[in-house]
DNA sequence: TGACGACGCTACCGATCGGTATCATGATGC
DNA sequence: GCATCATGATACCGATCGGTAGCGTCGTCA
């Protein structure tokens, strides 16, 4: 619906598309315009035709970063939908894969808004959206596990997560997904009644099986 | 022993003062020689004297931070030196008033470090030295306190600590120290063989003592 | 054919970046 | 008194920063 080669990339795409690889490479304040321009081909007056400043980008580049990761994130809960503990350790183990890929360099939101004191930068109120959602999305989760007091464990999850995000791959080296993995049970089984079966949950449909890519232990 | 008024601080005291303060609240980039300079009255001349580089000047800053952790942990476990579990409470209730200070920014190491993608930057190193420290100290830790598979459970407390560093006050409006502690809980005491009595360690010492400053759940 | 819109190119803006050279000042130790 | 040393003040360096103005070009559509 644009105009001439509707095959190749759109120009605004092209800039976010090199800029969020630069941005997130690099850092935000470490990339220049100029080098955006360079890197995409785009001219630097198109770039500030479709994004009036450099804020104006880097906000582009956070929201699409949180758009990605929510999309990913669905579709592996989709993949495994139904009950909400595999969903979970699945969930995790696609954040431990993600974490131990090259080039990984930590969350953008995390990394960006450190960048930047004034709070109401865009890239700190895109980050306080982002991890909000994700706490909302964990106790969620934890809510239909059936955990003793689901927001704290949904809490100590995304600390677990954030805490991977930043590990800067130390976790990888010694198998991300197997201590998330673990370490989310011990939160979400530890608190059950003294006394209570300590495995087998009793709505138990389908229950120990494996998730895929997830190690046995 | 240096010179005229003893009792002023040293110049390259004040401008490394100076010099932490705005890197830990506005990042290091986001941060110039000149801001410095202005801040703490000296001269820039006398910066590039003690200081060869800003990078020099970063590194002194994350080195600075570094070492006033680890005194500061120390301190920590001094004071209720002798059982292991309640010397790691003793620290993450340290770590959770720390994270709820007015004006927690996040891990010094990790922000900064987020800001230069040259893995030789002084930044990165200080950053992974201080990392493989806390993790050593922890490992040490969980080992004493005689958990099965210590070093997965160092990592794991090690994940929170760092979440909890990059929560953004999130964790303090729901009680850190608390999350924290909790978390910490059953992640050391989850992982019991299956039938062994729930609570009570067998090496009983002063078991289920609080510890100052903790809350009782 | 002619208007329009999207884009590229070049040249430029003032401000700031990290870093240096030069010289004056003032206190210390002998 | 004199040499030494740390510091401050000023002026400057080339490079880069984010951002803009002006103009030419090309494809689309009527």
């Amino acid at each position: 619906m644009k105009s001439a080669h509707a095959d190749e990339l759109d120009t605004a795409e092209r800039l976010l598309a090199t800029a969020s690889r630069l941005f997130y490479a690099h850092g935000a304040r470490a990339v220049g315009v100029e080098w955006i321009v360079a890197e995409s081909g785009v001219a630097k007056t198109s770039l500030y035709r479709h994004f009036h400043t450099k804020d104006d980008l880097i906000a582009a580049f956070l929201e699409r970063e949180d758009r990605e990761f929510w999309t990913q994130w669905d579709k592996v809960v989709k993949a495994v939908a139904g009950d909400p503990r595999r969903e979970l350790m699945a969930l995790l183990d696609w954040i431990g894969q993600r974490v131990s890929r090259d080039g990984y360099r930590g969350c953008p939101q995390i990394n960006v808004a450190a960048e930047f004191s004034d709070r109401d930068h865009p890239a700190r109120t895109i980050r306080a959206r982002h991890k909000a959602a994700m706490f909302e999305r964990l106790k969620a989760l934890t809510r239909r596990i059936g955990t003793r007091q689901p927001d704290d464990a949904a809490y100590q999850i995304a600390l677990l997560v954030d805490g991977a995000f930043t590990s800067d791959g130390r976790l990888s080296r010694v198998g991300a997904t197997r201590i998330l993995q673990s370490a989310a049970r011990a939160l979400l089984g530890g608190e059950r009644v003294r006394g209570e079966p300590s495995r087998a949950r009793t709505k138990s449909r389908g229950r120990r099986r494996r998730v895929a890519g997830t190690a046995p232990q």
